[in-house]
DNA sequence: TTTAGGG
DNA sequence: CCCTAAA
């Protein structure tokens, strides 16, 4: 399939488009079967004559060989072209994968074509695969649905911080690698909501990359909603707390969306990785785990570790726990992700784990886990109220809105009558778990629409998703006509 | 950093 | 919920 390229011949400026109007140099060549492409006489102007389109086309046509051989230039400039621009944009964010682990790295595939602005979140999805040395074939995507549990869970502890702070990869033995601190941030697997810079593993290119043939690898893109630097969405302070959290392991008060960013485009960028001092310290052994100077380090697999892969959540799974265990837990929606099959996160498989103390005798069935399908028969259904404002076609509201489970709202009372009102800080650092995630500037809010609701004449606060026939309702409850007043602790 | 308030 | 002024 080689194509000869008449000697002398020289190449053309990019002024002149291939077929394919692809930018590319386009040289000159003599076909076998006789035709020439603007011949090569020295010269001649480049742009002489007109390319003849019909005789190109049957220039490609009659000969089998040229035609493959434009194939593959084809596809391959396309495919470079892609992959240039895609590299160039994940490499933005998660840097020198290429060192890491001695894996080969490299991008994800392509990104949906079509970005609403609105979640203009990238769809990609990326690889990573043992390199040379790897004695594995399997694809190693945390994200990739057909991939088995094991290689699952060795990618959620790989390049997730450990809870000793340590990045480290379990392989398939049981041993572990370690990765220093500075090795590629969390957010370099999250950045653009998936594994960047990671190349696709032999076999398993995706279509574009194979010039269409598409016995390639069919992947399965994950919808990550991560912000993507220098994206125009603009994230809710909360998604970037989880971020911050998910990255330095340790939850940040600040409501400084501008500071918050800044610090997690330090940490991409390596520039800073400190926090929590915990990170350079194992809770656990006690022992630094901090691989200093060396890159890489094999160490036998601690007792604690050894029982095997350890459950370290992923980069998504942090996420997931932010997100989901406030949003579509809490509403008893079990997301899309839950019909994986075989691969079961880790985050779905460890939600709930706390709440223990469901809403007792309450209406507002928001049981905080909504995810196990027991909780289902649980229905007070939701109060109508909720479906018809703000809702979206998606049938979600805002994109920031994390409704109160009752759970908190006990939580908060409670802190507040230990605490005192306008002691949010204080509250929070009873550290009721219910409102653990909540801010203090949350729990002002709240406290705030508490004091509201409680303002409301009775007719009005039970009138919400209760349509009493009008006969009985004027009644106050309370021995005043001034209105019911709910608990107010001072 | 934490609060109070306005939006 | 978010943002900001203030302290």
């Amino acid at each position: 399939m080689s194509v000869v390229q008449t000697p002398g011949s020289r190449v053309v400026p990019s002024r002149h488009l291939r077929r394919d109007g692809a930018p590319a140099a386009v040289r000159s060549y003599r076909f076998p079967n006789g035709t020439d492409l603007h011949g090569d006489e020295e010269g001649s102007s480049f742009m002489a004559d007109p390319i003849d389109a019909a005789g190109l086309e049957r220039a490609f046509a009659s000969d089998p060989v040229l035609k493959e051989a434009e194939r593959e230039i084809l596809s391959k400039t396309n495919a470079q072209r892609i992959a240039a621009a895609e590299r160039g944009a994940l490499l933005e964010h998660g840097k020198q994968f290429d060192s890491m682990l001695g894996m080969k790295t490299i991008y994800s595939s392509g990104s949906g074509a079509s970005d609403d602005d609105d979640k203009a979140s990238t769809q990609s999805v990326a690889y990573l695969y043992p390199g040379i040395d790897g004695a594995s074939n399997r694809s190693y995507s945390p994200f990739d649905l057909t991939l088995d549990e094991a290689a699952e869970n060795l990618l959620c502890d790989f390049g997730a911080p450990n809870i000793d702070g340590a990045y480290g990869l379990i392989d398939d033995d049981g041993s572990e690698i370690f990765v220093q601190h500075t090795a590629p941030p969390l957010s370099a697997w999250m950045s653009n909501g998936n594994l960047c810079g990671l190349d696709a593993p032999p076999g398993h290119e995706p279509a574009w990359a194979s010039g269409g043939r598409s016995e390639a690898y069919e992947h399965i893109p994950a919808v990550v909603e991560f912000g993507v630097p220098g994206h125009t969405e603009v994230e809710s302070i909360a998604s970037l707390r989880a971020q911050y959290r998910a990255l330095f392991g340790k939850d940040t008060n600040s409501n400084n969306r501008q500071w918050i960013i800044k610090r997690l485009e330090a940490f991409r960028n390596g520039d800073d990785l400190t926090p929590p001092s915990s990170r350079y310290s194992s809770p656990l052994s006690g022992e630094d785990t901090y691989v200093g100077g060396a890159r890489f380090k094999q160490s036998v697999s601690s007792p604690k570790r050894a029982a095997g892969k350890r459950q370290v959540k992923s980069a998504r799974s942090l996420y997931d726990e932010e997100v989901d265990e406030h949003e579509s837990a809490r509403r008893g929606a079990v997301k899309g992700r839950g019909k994986v099959v075989k691969g079961k996160r880790v985050a779905e498989a460890s939600l709930p784990k706390s709440n223990t103390k469901k809403a007792k005798s309450v209406s507002d069935a928001e049981s905080a886990d909504g995810s196990s399908a027991k909780g289902g028969a649980r229905g007070t259904a939701r109060p109508a109220a909720r479906s018809k404002q703000g809702e979206n076609g998606t049938g979600r509201r805002s994109k920031h809105h994390n409704p109160w489970a009752l759970e908190e709202a006990e939580a908060l009372v409670r802190g507040v009558a230990q605490c005192g009102g306008g002691k949010w800080a204080d509250i929070k650092k009873l550290g009721f778990p219910a409102i653990e995630h909540r801010t203090a500037v949350d729990l002002k809010d709240k406290w705030r629409n508490l004091l509201r609701i409680a303002m409301l004449p009775a007719q009005s606060v039970k009138t919400v998703g209760d349509k009493k026939p009008r006969g009985e309702a004027s009644k106050s409850q309370s021995g005043d006509g001034s209105g019911a007043r709910a608990m107010i602790v001072r």
